[in-house]
RNA sequence: GGUGGGAUAGCGAAGCGGUCAAACGCAGCAGACUGUAAAUCUGCCCUCUUAGAGUUCGAUGGUUCGAAUCCAUCUCCCACCA
């Protein structure tokens, strides 16, 4: 590849990329000199679940290392033990020593479902933050105004509203900018609502005598809600480490309309692609449901495998469009003997209290054996192998002990 | 240091002496419709053995026949002026 076509593919999908000259002089100084680039990503610690939010990140960063370049994956692990107040309305809490080592860990066995190993750096910020005395950081917030803080979108907009800002949220972006330098940051990758934090990072750089690291982001996709983006605190993600079945089935729930960024930014699909299996859709000549299974089984195949994918699609089939029963069922264990039907629905998971189970039984959304279960003071007596369902959903399998 | 505002169910937000288990919105769950889509409609959504009961409205104590609503103290939060 010319460096031309390099940049082109490279800078593939991202939204924000400066910019394009720089990078082109990186490009061809590194190769002259025989070396590679730095590419930063920076992680955070509290939410040890990859997902696929997540992948849109990792997949460009992987597409560097593809060129040759090397990842450096930092997680903020410092950071991370302090808290984080990120604006909003949750406040993350701080992280013990412990949790962040797991998090770091659980990390590293996801993460090389899609980097290369060999051409991953992995960093804690500790290593340096953790040994900058006060002054330091006082000197290091020296070369930041608040005026410049203040460009911060969400900083102006909360400050025009009288919201609070702390001063820790002030400190962060400089922080993620203080790792940039110590590193030597090539080129800084995330999501567009890290934009301000990696433009900070190349101004510190600059600052600091350094030479500036390029900035590149990627968009937010949104995620099961359609709405939303992607979070783990939201509740509307797709892990990289689900059962496969968990995983076809939440991508099967999408709304139609983000599939197509599901295949842009997580499969990768060439956009050409993407556009004619739209087309296709909105002409008729594809069911979007036929498209959405394409998506499912390739995700699925993509982190797990093509057997478990098929498996998984079969399966999705068979349990909701056909109604019959999933392979595996949880199990409830009761004793022999009358029990209330509310109590065994709490019992078997299927619901939170019994007011729930109530609720569902009202609902008509409960059957014991096929059969449609409507008193809600109905005593059971259990027999080995009953299936009880709730919803599409909930499954269980008596067991007497 | 000063002034003002606030703490209500998962979140947001009403309520300001009884009719409040607490409006409304969001989220969630179920049903109908489907492609387990989306949208829509309907119902539910503190707990418990019911048309009934028991615990809730930052904490504690008090006034009252009766408090989320009034008083006192405390804790926490926010903005503004210095």
């Amino acid at each position: 590849m010319t460096i031309e076509e390099q940049l082109d593919f490279l800078s593939s999908r991202a939204v924000d990329f400066i910019n394009r000259e720089d990078l082109k002089k990186k490009l061809e100084k590194a190769e002259s000199e025989g070396r590679k680039l730095r590419i930063k990503y920076g992680a955070d610690p509290s939410a040890p679940d990859i997902h696929l939010g997540h992948v849109v990140g990792l997949n460009k960063l992987r597409e560097f290392q593809d060129a040759g370049h090397t990842v450096v994956f930092i997680i903020g692990d410092f950071t991370g033990m302090i808290g984080d107040p990120s604006g909003r309305s949750q406040t993350r809490k701080p992280l013990t020593r412990e949790q962040v080592e797991a998090n770091a860990r659980s990390y590293q066995e996801q993460i090389f479902k899609i980097l290369d190993r060999g051409k991953t750096e992995i960093r804690f910020n500790s290593e340096w933050c953790g040994k900058m005395k006060f002054d330091d950081v006082i000197r290091l917030s020296a070369h930041v105004t608040v005026a410049q803080m203040l460009a911060r979108d969400d900083f102006s907009k909360r400050y025009a509203a009288n919201q609070p800002i702390s001063m820790v949220e002030f400190l962060y972006p400089l922080v993620q900018a203080y790792d940039s330098v110590m590193v030597h940051a090539d080129l800084e990758l995330g999501g567009t609502d890290q934009l301000f934090n990696l433009l900070l990072g190349r101004e510190l750089q600059k600052v600091m005598g350094q030479e500036p690291q390029c900035v590149m982001t990627l968009p937010l996709i949104e995620g099961l809600d359609g709405v939303q983006k992607m979070s783990k605190s939201l509740n509307n993600y797709v892990g990289v480490d689900e059962a496969p079945r968990d995983m076809y089935g939440k991508l099967m729930s999408v709304p139609d309309d983000l599939m197509w960024k599901y295949f842009e930014y997580i499969l990768c699909w060439p956009q050409e692609r993407v556009r004619d299996v739209h087309g296709k859709v909105a002409s008729g000549e594809l069911h979007p449901r036929a498209v959405k299974d394409m998506l499912g089984q390739e995700v699925v195949a993509r982190f797990v495998g093509e057997d478990e994918a098929k498996a998984a699609s079969e399966e999705f089939t068979r349990v909701f469009a056909q109604k019959e029963l999933p392979d595996e069922i949880p199990e409830v264990v009761v004793p022999a003997g009358e029990i209330g039907l509310l109590s065994l629905m709490v019992q078997a998971g299927l619901a939170k209290s019994n007011g729930e189970a109530r609720r569902l039984i009202k609902q008509g959304a409960v059957k014991i054996n096929d059969e449609k279960a409507s008193d809600e003071r109905a005593q059971i007596n259990p027999e080995e192998g009953m299936i009880i369902r709730s919803g599409k959903r909930g499954f269980a399998k008596v067991v007497i002990k």
